[in-house]
DNA sequence: AAGCCACTCAACCGCGTCATC
DNA sequence: CGATGACGCGGTTGAGTGGCT
């Protein structure tokens, strides 16, 4: 429905981006914001189609972005968001918020998917496929426990972004119209800051000491300094505003849950704000939206919608001091063999951290227990 | 030095969704 | 209310690159 052309027309380019392609289109945003993408190349000088120009700014030109190597904490939270959520790459990458969905998206499937199936896990379940793993108790691993968790964080997820919007649209109302506010949305949830300086991002790269800068690179290739301000406060990409939601039935979505369902966390894990917490039934606007639930809940409204994710990723126990299966090989003494059974015992103890603290009672008891009456 | 292979990641493709007419 | 346009998302592709033989 509705499918545009794009590059299919004549005379429009495709591959790699040029230097003075990517300046072109930095200028551009910079000057007039991106508008509407379709027109975009035109004005901008471009032989490229808009869907092209978006992509190259979302995904590379953005002054916001940071590249290079996953962190430790990047790569659990990949891992921890992915199995909850599964391949909504642009949702987990809300959480990693200098991060693209494309650049998490190709790290999961080059580095953490075959990570996890080298050391015996099921990159889609986090079930153990051999015995190479074990729980610390010996349970057996499963994901079911995670379903609920899943349900609740991909409701609050929807609801964050919706939130989003309509926060921005209200305060906008007084001096915009609607064309304008729903041109200010789909900037804002690019995360884009209108005025930005976004040639500083060529300025800076040459400017760079140390850097290479090959600016012939077929492929454009920018590197961009990581220690820029995050646009966002905390590593989880949570922002102020952050909130609890229903379950993904009562916001429309496909779950179909008996009506006057209610959801009930039953949590014993007292550093969690959602701890204890519970949701009645209810008509009309969702309770969980409001601000006295969070009081309820024993916490700040800012806390009570970054709680659960607060959890998921700031409560993961021990920290993995790095993966060495990258930079590991320093050591010439070693054999082969040792440095391989070295790496792949500490790579399992990485997991099977990941997989305690998935499958952990405190963690995935589920926060949020289901009872439909 | 040359050929082969595996890996990475930027970019493309196609579909779904939403807004507008 | 259906048709159309535009955008966003996830899956896939292929050029570039480095390591090995």
């Amino acid at each position: 429905m509705g499918r545009s052309p794009c590059c299919d027309k004549v005379n429009l380019k495709k591959g790699p981006w040029t230097v003075e392609e990517d300046q072109k289109l930095l200028a551009y945003v910079e000057k007039h914001g991106h508008g509407s993408w379709r027109a975009l190349p035109a004005k901008a000088g471009l032989q490229r189609c808009g869907k092209s120009c978006r992509l190259r700014w979302t995904n590379y030109l953005r002054p916001d972005i940071k590249r290079g190597e996953f962190s430790p904490q990047e790569e659990k939270t990949i891992i921890q968001l992915h199995a909850l959520l599964g391949n909504r790459w642009s949702a987990i990458a809300s959480h990693l918020p200098k991060r693209t969905d494309n650049e998490i998206k190709n790290y999961w499937n080059t580095h953490l998917k075959k990570r996890l199936a080298k050391v015996g896990i099921d990159p889609c379940t986090l079930k153990a496929t051999s015995n190479t793993l074990s729980s610390a108790d010996g349970r057996p691993r499963s994901a079911a426990n995670l379903s609920h968790m899943a349900q609740w964080e991909s409701a609050r997820l929807e609801a964050e972004a919706r939130l989003a919007r309509e926060s921005k649209l209200r305060a906008a109302s007084g001096s915009m119209n609607l064309q304008q506010q729903q041109q200010q949305m789909r900037s804002s949830s690019l995360g884009e800051p209108i005025s930005s300086p976004c040639l500083d991002v060529l300025r800076e790269r040459k400017n760079t000491p140390g850097e290479n800068v090959d600016l012939e690179s077929p492929t454009s290739t920018l590197s961009f300094p990581e220690n820029r301000p995050p646009t966002t406060e905390s590593g989880t990409g949570l922002v102020d505003g952050d909130v609890a939601v229903a379950p993904a039935s009562q916001q429309g979505s496909e779950n179909s849950e008996p009506e006057g369902a209610e959801w009930r966390f039953s949590g014993n894990d007292t550093t969690d704000c959602l701890t204890g917490f519970s949701v009645e039934a209810f008509d009309g606007e969702a309770p969980w939206l409001s601000e006295p639930y969070a009081s309820q809940a024993g916490c700040s409204w800012g806390q009570f919608g970054a709680g659960f994710t607060g959890m998921l990723l700031g409560e993961f126990g021990e920290q993995k001091t790095r993966d060495h299966s990258r930079d590991s090989h320093t050591n010439g003494h070693e054999t082969c063999a040792d440095e391989e059974e070295e790496e792949g015992e500490e790579n399992r103890n990485y997991w099977n951290s990941i997989l305690n603290w998935v499958n952990s009672p405190s963690s995935s008891s589920s926060p949020v227990s289901y009872n439909p009456d």
